[in-house]
RNA sequence: GGCCCGUUGGUCAAGCGGUUAAGACACCGCCCUUUCACGGCGGUAACGGGAGUUCGAUUCUCCCACGGGUCACCA
Protein backbone atom coordinates (compact mmCIF):
# COMPACT_ATOMS: atom_id res chain seq x y z
CA UNK A 1 0.00 0.00 0.00
CA UNK A 2 2.58 2.73 1.06
CA UNK A 3 6.52 2.12 0.50
CA UNK A 4 7.36 3.70 3.36
CA UNK A 5 7.05 2.01 6.45
CA UNK A 6 4.51 3.81 9.10
CA UNK A 7 4.34 3.53 13.02
CA UNK A 8 1.66 5.04 14.99
CA UNK A 9 1.34 5.23 18.92
CA UNK A 10 -1.61 5.62 20.65
CA UNK A 11 -0.23 7.46 24.28
CA UNK A 12 -2.69 7.97 26.63
CA UNK A 13 -2.54 9.26 29.97
CA UNK A 14 -3.20 7.19 33.15
CA UNK A 15 -5.56 9.71 35.09
CA UNK A 16 -8.83 8.93 34.71
CA UNK A 17 -11.14 7.21 32.49
CA UNK A 18 -10.82 7.03 29.19
CA UNK A 19 -12.87 9.38 27.23
CA UNK A 20 -14.17 8.52 24.17
CA UNK A 21 -12.39 11.53 22.09
CA UNK A 22 -9.12 9.85 23.62
CA UNK A 23 -10.50 6.20 22.00
CA UNK A 24 -11.23 8.22 18.91
CA UNK A 25 -7.89 9.02 18.56
CA UNK A 26 -6.83 5.55 19.55
CA UNK A 27 -8.77 4.09 17.07
CA UNK A 28 -7.52 5.96 14.19
CA UNK A 29 -3.92 5.72 15.30
CA UNK A 30 -4.85 1.30 15.17
CA UNK A 31 -6.78 1.75 11.50
CA UNK A 32 -3.72 3.82 10.15
CA UNK A 33 -0.85 1.60 11.01
CA UNK A 34 -3.30 -1.76 9.83
CA UNK A 35 -3.97 0.30 7.03
CA UNK A 36 -0.78 0.64 5.48
CA UNK A 37 0.57 -2.97 7.32
CA UNK A 38 2.67 -1.32 9.94
CA UNK A 39 3.08 -0.69 13.63
CA UNK A 40 0.74 0.29 16.27
CA UNK A 41 2.77 1.15 19.61
CA UNK A 42 0.72 1.77 23.16
CA UNK A 43 2.94 4.01 25.77
CA UNK A 44 1.64 5.20 28.86
CA UNK A 45 2.36 8.72 29.78
CA UNK A 46 2.34 8.83 32.84
CA UNK A 47 4.98 11.76 34.28
CA UNK A 48 2.36 13.87 35.91
CA UNK A 49 2.27 12.23 39.14
CA UNK A 50 -0.05 14.71 40.41
CA UNK A 51 -2.65 13.61 38.40
CA UNK A 52 -1.89 10.14 38.35
CA UNK A 53 -4.82 7.81 38.85
CA UNK A 54 -4.54 4.23 40.25
CA UNK A 55 -6.44 1.76 38.23
CA UNK A 56 -6.57 3.95 35.12
CA UNK A 57 -3.81 2.04 33.05
CA UNK A 58 -5.97 -1.25 33.47
CA UNK A 59 -9.17 0.88 32.04
CA UNK A 60 -6.38 1.83 28.82
CA UNK A 61 -5.58 -1.80 28.94
CA UNK A 62 -9.11 -3.24 29.13
CA UNK A 63 -10.43 -0.61 26.41
CA UNK A 64 -7.99 -1.44 24.20
CA UNK A 65 -8.93 -4.97 24.48
CA UNK A 66 -12.80 -4.69 24.67
CA UNK A 67 -12.55 -2.76 21.70
CA UNK A 68 -10.12 -5.06 19.41
CA UNK A 69 -7.73 -2.40 18.79
CA UNK A 70 -4.76 -4.64 19.44
CA UNK A 71 -1.28 -3.29 19.59
CA UNK A 72 2.03 -4.54 17.95
CA UNK A 73 4.45 -3.13 21.26
CA UNK A 74 3.58 -1.70 24.28
CA UNK A 75 3.20 -2.85 28.19
CA UNK A 76 2.40 -6.40 28.69
CA UNK A 77 3.81 -7.13 24.74
CA UNK A 78 6.74 -6.11 24.94
CA UNK A 79 8.64 -4.92 21.68
CA UNK A 80 12.25 -3.49 20.40
CA UNK A 81 11.52 -0.25 22.08
CA UNK A 82 10.99 -0.35 25.46
CA UNK A 83 10.05 0.19 28.60
CA UNK A 84 6.62 1.75 27.04
CA UNK A 85 5.99 3.35 30.31
CA UNK A 86 7.35 7.08 30.65
CA UNK A 87 8.00 6.54 34.11
CA UNK A 88 10.21 3.90 33.84
CA UNK A 89 12.17 5.67 31.37
CA UNK A 90 13.45 9.03 33.46
CA UNK A 91 16.91 8.32 32.86
CA UNK A 92 16.60 8.10 28.96
CA UNK A 93 15.01 12.16 29.33
CA UNK A 94 17.67 13.25 31.74
CA UNK A 95 20.34 11.78 28.86
CA UNK A 96 18.61 13.45 26.30
CA UNK A 97 18.22 16.87 27.91
CA UNK A 98 21.74 17.49 28.93
CA UNK A 99 22.18 16.37 25.37
CA UNK A 100 19.77 20.06 24.41
CA UNK A 101 22.21 21.94 27.04
CA UNK A 102 25.29 20.74 25.61
CA UNK A 103 23.95 21.84 21.87
CA UNK A 104 22.97 25.41 23.56
CA UNK A 105 19.14 24.37 22.55
CA UNK A 106 18.36 24.21 26.41
CA UNK A 107 19.31 25.54 29.84
CA UNK A 108 19.14 25.11 33.57
CA UNK A 109 16.18 27.94 34.88
CA UNK A 110 16.68 28.03 38.87
CA UNK A 111 14.14 30.51 38.69
CA UNK A 112 11.01 29.79 41.28
CA UNK A 113 7.60 28.28 39.73
CA UNK A 114 6.10 31.30 40.88
CA UNK A 115 7.65 33.82 38.09
CA UNK A 116 5.68 32.25 35.44
CA UNK A 117 2.12 31.52 37.27
CA UNK A 118 -1.02 30.64 35.19
CA UNK A 119 -2.71 33.50 34.38
CA UNK A 120 -5.98 33.82 36.46
CA UNK A 121 -8.87 33.15 34.63
CA UNK A 122 -10.35 36.13 32.48
CA UNK A 123 -6.86 37.72 31.97
CA UNK A 124 -4.91 38.44 29.66
CA UNK A 125 -1.55 36.77 29.40
CA UNK A 126 1.00 38.94 30.74
CA UNK A 127 3.87 37.21 28.71
CA UNK A 128 5.08 34.24 30.44
CA UNK A 129 8.70 33.65 31.83
CA UNK A 130 11.13 36.47 31.44
CA UNK A 131 13.72 34.13 30.10
CA UNK A 132 15.68 35.51 33.18
CA UNK A 133 18.08 32.09 33.32
CA UNK A 134 18.59 31.67 29.49
CA UNK A 135 21.35 35.02 30.05
CA UNK A 136 22.91 33.18 33.10
CA UNK A 137 26.86 33.07 32.65
CA UNK A 138 28.25 29.65 32.51
CA UNK A 139 29.84 30.03 36.05
CA UNK A 140 26.97 31.29 37.68
CA UNK A 141 25.24 27.93 36.46
CA UNK A 142 28.16 26.07 37.38
CA UNK A 143 27.67 27.66 40.92
CA UNK A 144 24.15 27.14 41.20
CA UNK A 145 24.30 23.81 40.36
CA UNK A 146 26.88 23.01 42.65
CA UNK A 147 24.77 24.82 45.51
CA UNK A 148 22.21 22.46 45.20
CA UNK A 149 19.61 25.00 44.11
CA UNK A 150 17.11 22.92 42.53
CA UNK A 151 16.27 23.61 38.89
CA UNK A 152 14.23 22.87 35.54
CA UNK A 153 15.48 22.55 31.84
CA UNK A 154 13.80 24.74 29.63
CA UNK A 155 13.94 24.45 25.66
CA UNK A 156 15.63 27.67 24.20
CA UNK A 157 13.13 28.92 21.60
CA UNK A 158 14.58 31.02 18.67
CA UNK A 159 13.94 35.10 19.08
CA UNK A 160 12.77 36.02 15.38
CA UNK A 161 12.51 34.16 12.73
CA UNK A 162 9.39 31.78 11.84
CA UNK A 163 8.61 28.18 12.02
CA UNK A 164 6.94 26.45 9.60
CA UNK A 165 5.64 22.87 10.10
CA UNK A 166 3.36 20.64 7.69
CA UNK A 167 0.04 18.81 8.86
CA UNK A 168 -1.57 16.50 6.75
CA UNK A 169 -4.62 17.04 7.58
CA UNK A 170 -4.28 21.21 8.01
CA UNK A 171 -1.45 21.44 5.85
CA UNK A 172 1.14 24.21 6.24
CA UNK A 173 0.63 25.78 9.68
CA UNK A 174 3.49 29.08 10.08
CA UNK A 175 4.51 30.79 13.70
CA UNK A 176 6.46 33.42 14.40
CA UNK A 177 9.20 31.82 16.79
CA UNK A 178 8.45 35.23 19.12
CA UNK A 179 5.15 33.56 20.28
CA UNK A 180 6.97 30.66 21.42
CA UNK A 181 7.81 30.43 24.91
CA UNK A 182 10.83 28.88 26.75
CA UNK A 183 9.01 25.96 27.75
CA UNK A 184 9.60 23.66 30.55
CA UNK A 185 11.43 20.50 28.97
CA UNK A 186 12.54 18.70 32.93
CA UNK A 187 10.38 19.40 35.59
CA UNK A 188 11.83 20.12 39.29
CA UNK A 189 10.80 16.86 40.18
CA UNK A 190 13.05 15.00 37.71
CA UNK A 191 10.01 13.84 35.09
CA UNK A 192 10.08 15.21 31.88
CA UNK A 193 7.10 17.35 30.43
CA UNK A 194 4.76 15.81 27.84
CA UNK A 195 6.14 19.01 25.79
CA UNK A 196 10.17 16.98 26.00
CA UNK A 197 9.42 13.30 26.85
CA UNK A 198 6.69 12.34 23.37
CA UNK A 199 9.09 13.76 21.01
CA UNK A 200 12.00 11.73 22.53
CA UNK A 201 10.20 8.44 22.66
CA UNK A 202 8.41 8.79 19.26
CA UNK A 203 11.74 9.62 17.73
CA UNK A 204 13.28 6.45 19.65
CA UNK A 205 10.55 3.91 18.81
CA UNK A 206 10.14 4.88 15.25
CA UNK A 207 6.48 6.59 15.25
CA UNK A 208 6.39 8.05 11.81
CA UNK A 209 3.10 9.55 11.59
CA UNK A 210 1.76 11.26 15.14
CA UNK A 211 -1.85 11.26 15.49
CA UNK A 212 -3.35 13.64 18.21
CA UNK A 213 -6.09 16.43 18.59
CA UNK A 214 -6.22 19.44 17.37
CA UNK A 215 -5.43 21.05 21.23
CA UNK A 216 -2.17 20.20 20.14
CA UNK A 217 -1.61 22.27 16.91
CA UNK A 218 -0.30 25.51 18.26
CA UNK A 219 2.46 24.07 20.43
CA UNK A 220 3.60 21.29 17.58
CA UNK A 221 6.39 24.45 16.29
CA UNK A 222 8.08 23.85 19.58
CA UNK A 223 8.55 20.10 19.28
CA UNK A 224 9.11 20.60 15.20
CA UNK A 225 11.93 22.41 16.99
CA UNK A 226 12.69 19.80 19.20
CA UNK A 227 13.27 17.46 15.97
CA UNK A 228 15.27 19.87 14.36
CA UNK A 229 17.81 20.57 17.56
CA UNK A 230 18.53 17.07 17.83
CA UNK A 231 19.24 16.79 14.09
CA UNK A 232 16.34 14.12 14.11
CA UNK A 233 13.67 13.91 10.86
CA UNK A 234 10.31 15.34 11.90
CA UNK A 235 7.52 12.97 12.01
CA UNK A 236 4.07 13.07 9.81
CA UNK A 237 1.94 15.25 11.76
CA UNK A 238 -1.65 14.14 11.52
CA UNK A 239 -4.44 16.68 13.97
CA UNK A 240 -7.33 15.18 14.31
CA UNK A 241 -10.60 17.69 14.91
CA UNK A 242 -12.00 17.97 18.19
CA UNK A 243 -14.70 16.12 19.56
CA UNK A 244 -17.10 18.63 20.97
CA UNK A 245 -19.96 18.19 23.67
CA UNK A 246 -23.33 20.43 24.08
CA UNK A 247 -22.72 22.52 27.13
CA UNK A 248 -25.57 23.24 29.44
CA UNK A 249 -26.64 26.99 27.85
CA UNK A 250 -26.42 25.00 24.77
CA UNK A 251 -23.14 26.30 23.64
CA UNK A 252 -20.64 24.09 22.95
CA UNK A 253 -16.77 22.88 23.83
CA UNK A 254 -14.24 20.49 23.90
CA UNK A 255 -16.03 16.89 24.75
CA UNK A 256 -14.58 15.80 28.46
CA UNK A 257 -16.02 15.07 32.17
CA UNK A 258 -19.03 17.88 32.40
CA UNK A 259 -20.57 16.53 29.37
CA UNK A 260 -22.06 13.84 31.28
CA UNK A 261 -21.49 10.12 30.08
CA UNK A 262 -19.29 10.11 27.78
CA UNK A 263 -16.31 7.68 29.06
CA UNK A 264 -16.15 4.56 27.23
CA UNK A 265 -16.88 2.55 30.80
CA UNK A 266 -19.87 4.61 31.09
CA UNK A 267 -21.24 4.00 27.56
CA UNK A 268 -20.93 -0.05 28.10
CA UNK A 269 -22.43 0.30 31.70
CA UNK A 270 -25.35 2.11 29.88
CA UNK A 271 -25.89 -0.77 27.12
CA UNK A 272 -24.07 0.44 24.10
CA UNK A 273 -22.01 -2.15 22.12
CA UNK A 274 -18.19 -1.44 22.06
CA UNK A 275 -18.62 -2.18 17.90
CA UNK A 276 -21.60 0.52 17.70
CA UNK A 277 -19.77 3.10 19.76
CA UNK A 278 -16.40 2.49 17.01
CA UNK A 279 -18.67 2.62 14.49
CA UNK A 280 -20.05 5.68 15.57
CA UNK A 281 -17.00 7.29 16.14
CA UNK A 282 -15.16 6.32 13.47
CA UNK A 283 -17.23 8.46 11.55
CA UNK A 284 -16.94 11.21 13.88
CA UNK A 285 -14.40 13.69 11.80
CA UNK A 286 -13.52 10.96 9.09
CA UNK A 287 -15.55 10.06 5.70
CA UNK A 288 -14.41 7.31 4.01
CA UNK A 289 -14.56 7.76 0.06
CA UNK A 290 -18.27 6.27 -0.76
CA UNK A 291 -19.34 7.96 2.23
CA UNK A 292 -20.21 4.35 3.65
CA UNK A 293 -21.68 4.63 7.13
CA UNK A 294 -22.04 0.87 8.25
CA UNK A 295 -18.81 -1.26 8.71
CA UNK A 296 -19.04 -5.27 9.93
CA UNK A 297 -15.36 -5.17 11.22
CA UNK A 298 -12.15 -3.32 12.09
CA UNK A 299 -10.51 -5.23 9.31
CA UNK A 300 -12.99 -3.62 7.11
CA UNK A 301 -12.61 -0.08 8.45
CA UNK A 302 -8.86 -0.16 8.25
CA UNK A 303 -9.11 -0.89 4.50
CA UNK A 304 -10.76 2.04 4.13
CA UNK A 305 -9.18 4.60 6.52
CA UNK A 306 -7.15 7.40 4.67
CA UNK A 307 -5.68 10.69 6.09
CA UNK A 308 -7.46 13.20 3.43
CA UNK A 309 -11.12 11.57 4.78
CA UNK A 310 -10.29 13.30 8.06
CA UNK A 311 -11.83 16.55 8.17
CA UNK A 312 -10.70 19.79 9.51
CA UNK A 313 -13.78 21.37 11.78
CA UNK A 314 -14.68 19.84 15.09
CA UNK A 315 -17.99 17.36 15.17
CA UNK A 316 -20.59 17.93 17.53
CA UNK A 317 -20.85 14.37 19.95
CA UNK A 318 -24.66 13.26 18.96
CA UNK A 319 -26.12 10.72 21.23
CA UNK A 320 -29.38 9.84 19.14
CA UNK A 321 -27.17 8.78 16.33
CA UNK A 322 -24.79 6.45 18.77
CA UNK A 323 -28.27 5.19 19.93
CA UNK A 324 -28.69 4.04 15.94
CA UNK A 325 -26.02 2.84 15.75
CA UNK A 326 -26.44 0.71 18.98
CA UNK A 327 -29.82 -0.44 17.64
CA UNK A 328 -28.54 -1.35 14.67
CA UNK A 329 -25.67 -3.44 16.00
CA UNK A 330 -27.82 -5.24 18.30
CA UNK A 331 -30.36 -6.08 15.89
CA UNK A 332 -27.14 -7.75 13.66
CA UNK A 333 -26.15 -9.64 16.83
CA UNK A 334 -26.52 -13.87 16.60
CA UNK A 335 -29.57 -14.34 18.73
CA UNK A 336 -27.32 -16.67 21.16
CA UNK A 337 -24.59 -13.90 21.14
CA UNK A 338 -27.41 -11.21 21.93
CA UNK A 339 -28.72 -13.26 24.57
CA UNK A 340 -25.15 -13.33 26.23
CA UNK A 341 -24.90 -9.59 26.38
CA UNK A 342 -28.13 -9.12 27.30
CA UNK A 343 -27.44 -10.82 30.67
CA UNK A 344 -25.97 -8.28 32.66
CA UNK A 345 -28.51 -5.98 32.74
CA UNK A 346 -31.15 -8.47 32.94
CA UNK A 347 -31.58 -7.51 36.98
CA UNK A 348 -35.15 -8.21 37.42
CA UNK A 349 -35.63 -11.82 38.67
CA UNK A 350 -38.21 -13.35 36.08
CA UNK A 351 -41.28 -15.37 37.30
CA UNK A 352 -41.36 -19.61 36.44
CA UNK A 353 -43.73 -18.56 33.38
CA UNK A 354 -42.26 -16.54 32.03
CA UNK A 355 -40.11 -18.23 28.84
CA UNK A 356 -36.82 -16.20 29.21
CA UNK A 357 -35.83 -17.17 25.20
CA UNK A 358 -38.67 -16.16 24.12
CA UNK A 359 -39.04 -12.77 25.27
CA UNK A 360 -35.61 -11.71 24.83
CA UNK A 361 -36.51 -12.95 20.55
CA UNK A 362 -39.33 -10.79 21.02
CA UNK A 363 -37.51 -7.84 22.64
CA UNK A 364 -34.27 -8.56 20.13
CA UNK A 365 -35.35 -6.13 17.39
CA UNK A 366 -36.70 -3.35 19.68
CA UNK A 367 -34.20 -2.21 21.62
CA UNK A 368 -31.51 1.10 21.34
CA UNK A 369 -30.03 -0.06 23.94
CA UNK A 370 -29.54 -3.00 26.54
CA UNK A 371 -30.30 -1.03 29.63
CA UNK A 372 -33.70 -0.89 28.82
CA UNK A 373 -34.25 -4.97 28.80
CA UNK A 374 -35.74 -4.51 32.38
CA UNK A 375 -37.75 -1.94 31.90
CA UNK A 376 -39.22 -3.21 29.07
CA UNK A 377 -39.48 -6.92 30.29
CA UNK A 378 -41.12 -5.28 33.27
CA UNK A 379 -45.58 -5.91 32.04
CA UNK A 380 -44.13 -10.04 31.39
CA UNK A 381 -43.32 -9.97 35.55
CA UNK A 382 -46.57 -8.50 35.97
CA UNK A 383 -49.10 -6.31 34.25
CA UNK A 384 -49.09 -3.22 35.24
CA UNK A 385 -52.06 -0.95 36.71
CA UNK A 386 -54.28 0.28 33.88
CA UNK A 387 -57.66 1.78 32.86
CA UNK A 388 -60.27 -0.04 31.04
CA UNK A 389 -60.35 2.67 28.45
CA UNK A 390 -57.18 1.03 26.73
CA UNK A 391 -59.59 -1.15 25.45
CA UNK A 392 -60.85 1.56 23.09
CA UNK A 393 -59.54 1.62 19.78
CA UNK A 394 -60.68 4.18 17.27
CA UNK A 395 -59.02 2.30 14.18
CA UNK A 396 -60.70 -0.75 14.98
CA UNK A 397 -63.80 0.39 16.59
CA UNK A 398 -63.98 -1.30 19.71
CA UNK A 399 -65.65 -0.32 22.50
CA UNK A 400 -65.18 -1.21 26.16
CA UNK A 401 -68.76 -3.55 25.87
CA UNK A 402 -67.54 -5.42 22.98
CA UNK A 403 -64.24 -6.11 24.66
CA UNK A 404 -65.42 -7.67 27.35
CA UNK A 405 -67.49 -9.74 24.48
CA UNK A 406 -63.96 -10.76 23.25
CA UNK A 407 -62.59 -11.84 25.68
CA UNK A 408 -65.40 -13.84 27.41
CA UNK A 409 -65.73 -15.08 24.04
CA UNK A 410 -62.11 -15.94 23.90
CA UNK A 411 -61.78 -17.40 27.23
CA UNK A 412 -63.18 -20.39 26.23
CA UNK A 413 -61.70 -21.28 23.21
CA UNK A 414 -58.15 -20.51 25.12
CA UNK A 415 -58.85 -22.68 27.85
CA UNK A 416 -59.91 -25.66 25.38
CA UNK A 417 -56.40 -25.52 23.17
CA UNK A 418 -54.51 -28.05 23.94
CA UNK A 419 -50.93 -26.54 21.97
CA UNK A 420 -50.51 -23.53 23.65
CA UNK A 421 -47.78 -21.86 20.85
CA UNK A 422 -47.82 -18.82 19.16
CA UNK A 423 -48.96 -20.09 15.81
CA UNK A 424 -52.05 -22.07 16.84
CA UNK A 425 -53.04 -19.33 19.23
CA UNK A 426 -53.60 -16.74 16.59
CA UNK A 427 -54.81 -19.72 14.23
CA UNK A 428 -57.10 -19.87 17.15
CA UNK A 429 -57.61 -16.29 17.95
CA UNK A 430 -58.41 -15.61 13.87
CA UNK A 431 -61.30 -18.25 13.61
CA UNK A 432 -63.06 -17.04 16.66
CA UNK A 433 -62.68 -13.58 15.07
CA UNK A 434 -64.66 -15.26 11.66
CA UNK A 435 -67.23 -16.50 14.33
CA UNK A 436 -68.03 -13.31 16.19
CA UNK A 437 -68.20 -11.34 12.55
CA UNK A 438 -65.03 -9.44 13.67
CA UNK A 439 -62.26 -8.02 12.21
CA UNK A 440 -59.03 -10.48 14.11
CA UNK A 441 -57.28 -7.15 14.44
CA UNK A 442 -59.92 -6.15 16.51
CA UNK A 443 -60.16 -9.19 19.07
CA UNK A 444 -56.58 -9.49 18.86
CA UNK A 445 -56.02 -5.78 20.46
CA UNK A 446 -58.29 -6.42 23.07
CA UNK A 447 -56.80 -9.97 24.25
CA UNK A 448 -53.31 -7.88 23.97
CA UNK A 449 -54.45 -5.62 26.52
CA UNK A 450 -55.45 -8.01 28.52
CA UNK A 451 -52.02 -9.76 28.78
CA UNK A 452 -50.24 -6.82 28.73
CA UNK A 453 -52.16 -3.98 30.66
CA UNK A 454 -49.93 -1.83 27.71
CA UNK A 455 -50.89 -0.08 24.89
CA UNK A 456 -47.19 -0.55 23.09
CA UNK A 457 -45.92 -4.15 23.50
CA UNK A 458 -43.15 -6.07 21.77
CA UNK A 459 -44.90 -8.01 19.64
CA UNK A 460 -48.56 -8.63 19.54
CA UNK A 461 -50.94 -10.42 21.62
CA UNK A 462 -50.22 -14.43 21.18
CA UNK A 463 -46.54 -14.45 20.96
CA UNK A 464 -47.14 -12.67 24.54
CA UNK A 465 -49.14 -15.39 25.73
CA UNK A 466 -46.70 -18.21 24.48
CA UNK A 467 -44.27 -16.21 25.84
CA UNK A 468 -45.98 -16.49 29.10
CA UNK A 469 -47.55 -19.41 28.93
CA UNK A 470 -51.14 -21.03 29.61
CA UNK A 471 -51.70 -20.10 32.87
CA UNK A 472 -50.76 -16.74 33.01
CA UNK A 473 -52.75 -15.76 30.17
CA UNK A 474 -55.93 -17.21 31.27
CA UNK A 475 -55.36 -15.69 35.10
CA UNK A 476 -54.65 -11.94 32.88
CA UNK A 477 -57.61 -12.71 30.63
CA UNK A 478 -59.43 -13.56 33.67
CA UNK A 479 -58.54 -10.54 35.53
CA UNK A 480 -59.39 -8.03 32.68
CA UNK A 481 -62.88 -9.67 32.15
CA UNK A 482 -63.12 -8.97 35.69
CA UNK A 483 -62.23 -5.26 35.65
CA UNK A 484 -64.63 -5.14 32.64
CA UNK A 485 -67.30 -5.92 34.35
C1' G B 1 -6.55 39.78 24.91
C1' G B 2 -2.32 37.62 21.44
C1' C B 3 -1.66 33.56 18.29
C1' C B 4 -3.64 29.26 15.58
C1' C B 5 -7.68 26.61 13.26
C1' G B 6 -12.46 26.16 11.41
C1' U B 7 -17.55 27.72 8.97
C1' U B 8 -22.48 23.02 3.53
C1' G B 9 -29.68 21.40 6.44
C1' G B 10 -30.95 20.72 13.94
C1' U B 11 -26.50 16.93 14.03
C1' C B 12 -22.57 13.85 11.28
C1' A B 13 -21.11 14.85 6.48
C1' A B 14 -20.03 14.23 0.43
C1' G B 15 -18.37 17.91 -2.78
C1' C B 16 -12.20 19.41 -4.34
C1' G B 17 -14.67 25.81 -10.90
C1' G B 18 -20.04 24.23 -14.40
C1' U B 19 -24.13 19.03 -9.88
C1' U B 20 -31.60 18.97 -9.97
C1' A B 21 -25.67 20.47 -3.78
C1' A B 22 -25.05 13.11 -2.25
C1' G B 23 -25.83 10.02 1.95
C1' A B 24 -26.74 9.06 7.42
C1' C B 25 -29.23 10.46 12.26
C1' A B 26 -33.40 13.24 13.96
C1' C B 27 -38.26 15.00 12.34
C1' C B 28 -42.95 14.46 9.25
C1' G B 29 -46.19 11.51 5.91
C1' C B 30 -47.58 6.91 3.50
C1' C B 31 -47.15 1.51 3.06
C1' C B 32 -46.44 -3.18 5.57
C1' U B 33 -48.83 -5.02 10.19
C1' U B 34 -51.72 -8.57 15.63
C1' U B 35 -50.24 -2.41 18.85
C1' C B 36 -45.17 -0.62 18.66
C1' A B 37 -40.58 -1.37 16.61
C1' C B 38 -38.08 -3.27 12.26
C1' G B 39 -38.43 -2.84 7.01
C1' G B 40 -40.02 -0.22 2.31
C1' C B 41 -41.33 4.42 -0.13
C1' G B 42 -41.62 9.68 -0.02
C1' G B 43 -41.08 14.64 2.24
C1' U B 44 -39.34 19.25 5.10
C1' A B 45 -34.42 21.27 5.69
C1' A B 46 -27.91 23.79 3.98
C1' C B 47 -23.30 26.39 1.07
C1' G B 48 -22.28 32.81 7.55
C1' G B 49 -21.66 38.03 5.14
C1' G B 50 -19.00 41.31 1.73
C1' A B 51 -15.43 42.25 -1.99
C1' G B 52 -12.43 40.27 -5.77
C1' U B 53 -10.27 36.26 -9.69
C1' U B 54 -13.11 33.85 -13.63
C1' C B 55 -17.32 33.14 -19.16
C1' G B 56 -18.86 30.76 -14.51
C1' A B 57 -17.98 30.24 -7.71
C1' U B 58 -20.17 25.99 -2.30
C1' U B 59 -15.29 25.09 -4.48
C1' C B 60 -9.61 29.95 -5.46
C1' U B 61 -7.87 34.99 -2.84
C1' C B 62 -8.75 38.92 0.70
C1' C B 63 -11.64 41.34 4.56
C1' C B 64 -15.39 40.89 8.24
C1' A B 65 -18.57 38.10 11.45
C1' C B 66 -19.27 33.91 14.24
C1' G B 67 -17.46 29.41 16.48
C1' G B 68 -13.54 26.59 18.54
C1' G B 69 -8.57 25.73 20.26
C1' U B 70 -4.25 27.45 22.75
C1' C B 71 -1.21 30.55 25.72
C1' A B 72 1.24 25.43 32.87
C1' C B 73 7.16 22.46 36.35
C1' C B 74 -1.19 19.09 32.58
C1' A B 75 -1.17 16.06 28.94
Amino acid sequence: MSATRVVTRFAPSPTGYMHIGNLRTALYAYLLARHHGGTFILRIEDTDRQRLVADATKVILDTLRITGLSYDEGPGVGGPHGPYVQSERLDIYRRYALELIEKGAAYYCFCAKERQEEPEPGEALGGGYDRHCRYLSKEEVEARLAAGMPYVIRQKMPLDGTTVFYDEVFGEIATENKELQDQVLLKADGYPTYNFCHVVDDYLMGVTHVLRGTEYLTSTPKYALLYDSFGWPRPHYVHLPLMMGRNGDGSVSKLSKRHGSVSFADLLADGFLPQAILNYIALLGWCPKDSQTEFYSLAELAELFTVDGISKSPSVFDFDKLLWFNGEYIRRLPFPEFAQAIKPFLRTPLPDFVDLDRALALLHGRLDKLSLIDEKMAFFVQVPPYETALFCNKKNKVTEEQARGYLAAALPVLEGLTEWEGAALYQAMTELAARLDCKPAALLWCLRIAVSGLLVTPGGATEIMAVIGRDESLLRVRAALDKLS
